[in-house]
DNA sequence: GTACATGTGG
DNA sequence: CCACATGTAC
């Protein structure tokens, strides 16, 4: 099916996903994503490979923030339940989002595509993509372990709205053949549902959890990218409803150790490069603009009708040069308008000259009408 | 979900729903659908009614094809099983495409559109839309029984691939949320499925069941119009792979009897006003749709008429050089003139020649008006 | 809850409506709503009351169309579980459309306002409103039962999408603090919720069951007047997706028996004056204000005659008890009606509907005629 | 009510 | 990529 093959009906998707309404898979929510379990402690851990030897973090706050991260709650892959804790989910609370390329070197990276189904703009670093449009990003870091996996979290990029979660809107959350457990994620891999090594986090119910998606890494392959897709546009209205938003990669190993921290701006919308071009210019790059020509307005004319006679209703007045549409409506109108000099006539039966002007103007009327219908069959 | 959204990964709705395939359903297509019965003689009653007293069916021919028109086959709506045989289902083979209003003068035609998304060629009889895109048929008949039926049935329209059934291509065919009884189906219904008064018949399984939708008109309405649409298009290589179609619209009773048949053209594409045009282009045919004759005021008073066009009333007529009395007889014929014309857009308001014709005139003639009672005190 | 509440906020109605997700409510849908019963002859009812005393409607006709509108099936008040039925549901499938006063000279009008929460255009006949504003609805009708109701049903007003229910989309069906059983409706009245005398009908399981508001009002009470309020907008996506829609209101007894109908546009968006005043000016027509017309013979002005043109001029009207003077008169004014129905006929050919309606009609004006020019000896 | 944001259709 | 439709913000 190609893309104008549903485009042509939008409407028909929706309505075709109505029937079940996909309510009940939202509404099930269930909080068996989470599952406490101990852990080690973590933060040493962190604190060792975190430490703010790049000078991006301040060391006291790298401290602080890793504490968070490397809260030991374990997670199971939501779309192949586990019992074991694997990876780790993110803690609970807000996420930090702080760039920090870690003493491993962690970068992220939009992959410039040639084709143009999406945009990335090195100079905002954010990347423009429709709904459901794939786009991939390229990690990268020092070899640290075995399995290593990077985390992406969607958060909003203005600080007053950081405090809330991201999550689909109420339209894109009911679209058909999404699991229950996703429904909420914005952002989603964009592997087939139930890949291996692809875990998503975060439970609607828990004010606390937010919602990630976790990509395992293996250092035997040399693969450090992985391509994703929003679900959900910046301007749903029961959404994001046109706040910022940036996608927190973090780096982190089988214990939910976080070992870098990358941040990519991003903007889900129907226009990318519209939308892009825009930003850039805001940010202060310019750009030639166009003038949009104006059409003239409509003229009007003015006709002057001839009279004769000027005294009661009685004046002879020429047709104005005006053309009509239809038969029918020349010929109506010119029989309403025996009808009235009948009726004048009629009325004003002691008036010779009324009668006779009258008298000449219907006969030449009904000729005119006469030759008129039979010219055209009427 | 809307256009975009699903749009901008359109393949991905299909993949999603591509995992079984639905090939099994298909495959396994049942001929559940069809049951013999046996029926009175229906062949006297239907030529009785498509005698060719018009002169339009060659008696020999009507003999012949009524004869397989009206085989007591029955069937049952697909979507809601039933014992009973309802409506009839068409007989077996290539169906005849012979035009015939039949004794009941059965006529159909495309709505008129200007800015929906289909097209419709009055010259080609034949109607242009994308895949999934709901265009309106206005059907019309004298009255015949209680209870009457409308079958559409597509067909190739030339000779050499008459004898094969039209169906969905593979592609299309395994679009989502289709019950698989109508998954061959290439003409269906805009009503909602599982919705009453409407039947589709065909059977995968059988090379000589040929597919169609049959929509149910109860005399108690005056409802001649019932929307549809294609679920696959020209161009499918796997389907009807560019050869032409067209539709096969059947005026029948309960029995099955054929009063009348009309046939229209279609072809279903991405562009449809681009392939229209070239159609009507190679046809030769002198689009009528860019014959925009605008009134013009400063025509002479001869009495001239424009024969643009002969069906609907919509000529262009210039006054005739006559003169009548009185100011109310003058205003009163171009007052009524301009009723009529706002009439007449009210009914044709997707005419945008026709409105825009009437809208010159109708601002002239108020222009006119107003000046000609400003004038003269009115 | 207030346009502002929800427009001015959006965020604030998903957040709201997140915590429970309001799924579970609309996926339970049963259809718990709609039972058979059986009932008397409802259609010797119809046509008692639908007789064409004005000539306009042919009775057999009158009787049959609608059979259709008073099928006996039993509906109970969505919001107020009850045993017994009342009123009665709308019958299975789409509705007719077309405008009829019938005998008793059913109207509904909207009320204009003098602050500006919503617009009608008398011209086009379309109330534009924002979404949950409130607008009322002035109905009349002639005395006919102690307890008389009015049903709304919003339909789609193109024939092409005229067959697919309207309902609200998938964003505002969640709005929160809505029963779930009217969650889909898109037209609610304004009263408060669980009011006696209001009832909801539409079951989003049977894809015939058309969703409408039943309100009732006692002989008792001069009360004619109903406020309604949308719950959807025209461009929601996942809802009305930008078709044009309008509201069909039929005045029944408590059998369910349609005493007329009519309809009234509408358009629910953001932005209600800025968009009736393109709408104007697409139309081409400034019908807003009032033609001062100095009818010399000021008689009786017992019953208002009908104005202009609503959203197709195709409205059946009854002659109102007017007197005028002169023979001419009368015919001239018949004979322009006729002339502007054939008109309307040679433009509309393909509405069997509308040129039905035409027929009968100039059949019985040209007898009157006829006969009024025989015994006028005219 | 104006200017802008942003989806839609071509 | 453009024009327009249409929601949103001020
Ligand atoms: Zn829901
Ligand atoms: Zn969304
Ligand atoms: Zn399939
Ligand atoms: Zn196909
Ligand atoms: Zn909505
Ligand atoms: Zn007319």
């Amino acid at each position: 099916m190609s893309y104008s093959d549903i485009g042509a009906l939008p409407q028909q998707v929706m309505e075709e996903d109505s029937p079940g309404f996909h309510l009940d898979l939202v509404d099930e929510y269930i909080k068996k994503d989470y599952m406490i379990s101990s852990s080690g402690a973590l933060i040493d851990a962190s604190e060792a490979v975190l430490n703010p030897s790049n000078g991006i973090i301040d060391p006291s706050d790298s401290l602080t923030y890793y504490e968070e991260e490397t809260m030991p709650v374990s997670s199971v892959a939501s779309h192949i339940p586990q019992e074991h804790a694997f990876p780790y989910p993110r803690p609970p609370g807000p996420p930090i989002q702080t760039v920090d390329r870690g003493r491993f070197n962690f970068t992220a990276k939009v992959t410039n595509n040639s084709n143009k189904k999406y945009l990335y703009s090195e100079g905002l670093n954010k990347v423009y993509a429709d709904v459901n449009c794939d786009f991939a990003v390229q990690f990268n870091w020092e070899p640290i372990a075995e399995r290593m996996f990077v985390r992406a979290c969607v958060v909003f990029a203005d600080k007053e709205h950081a405090e809330k979660r991201v999550e689909c809107c109420m339209q894109h959350r009911h679209a058909p053949n999404v699991p229950d457990n996703i429904r909420l994620n914005i952002l989603r891999s964009s592997r087939e549902l139930g890949t291996q090594g692809v875990y998503y986090h975060g439970d609607p119910s828990s004010p606390d959890s937010w919602y990630s998606v976790v990509v395992e890494f293996n250092a035997s392959t040399r693969q450090r990218t992985h391509a994703y897709k929003f679900a959900c546009k910046n301007s749903c209205s029961t959404g994001i409803n046109r706040r910022s938003i940036q996608i927190l990669f973090t780096l982190e190993d089988i214990d939910g150790t976080v070992y870098g921290r990358q941040v990519i701006a991003a903007r889900i919308c129907s226009c990318p490069p519209r939308d892009c071009r825009k930003d850039e210019e805001t940010a202060g790059i310019q750009r030639s603009k166009k003038r949009v020509a104006k059409p003239d307005a409509a003229k009007s004319k003015k006709v002057k009708i001839e009279t004769l006679t000027n005294q009661g209703d009685e004046e002879i007045v020429t047709f104005p040069p005006v053309q009509v549409v239809g038969h029918n409506v020349v010929t109506a109108g010119l029989d309403i308008m025996v009808k009235m000099m009948e009726h004048g006539k009629s009325l004003k039966k002691d008036d010779p000259e009324y009668v006779h002007a009258c008298n000449i103007s219907i006969e030449n009327l009904k000729a005119t009408l006469e030759q008129y219908r039979r010219d055209n069959g009427l």
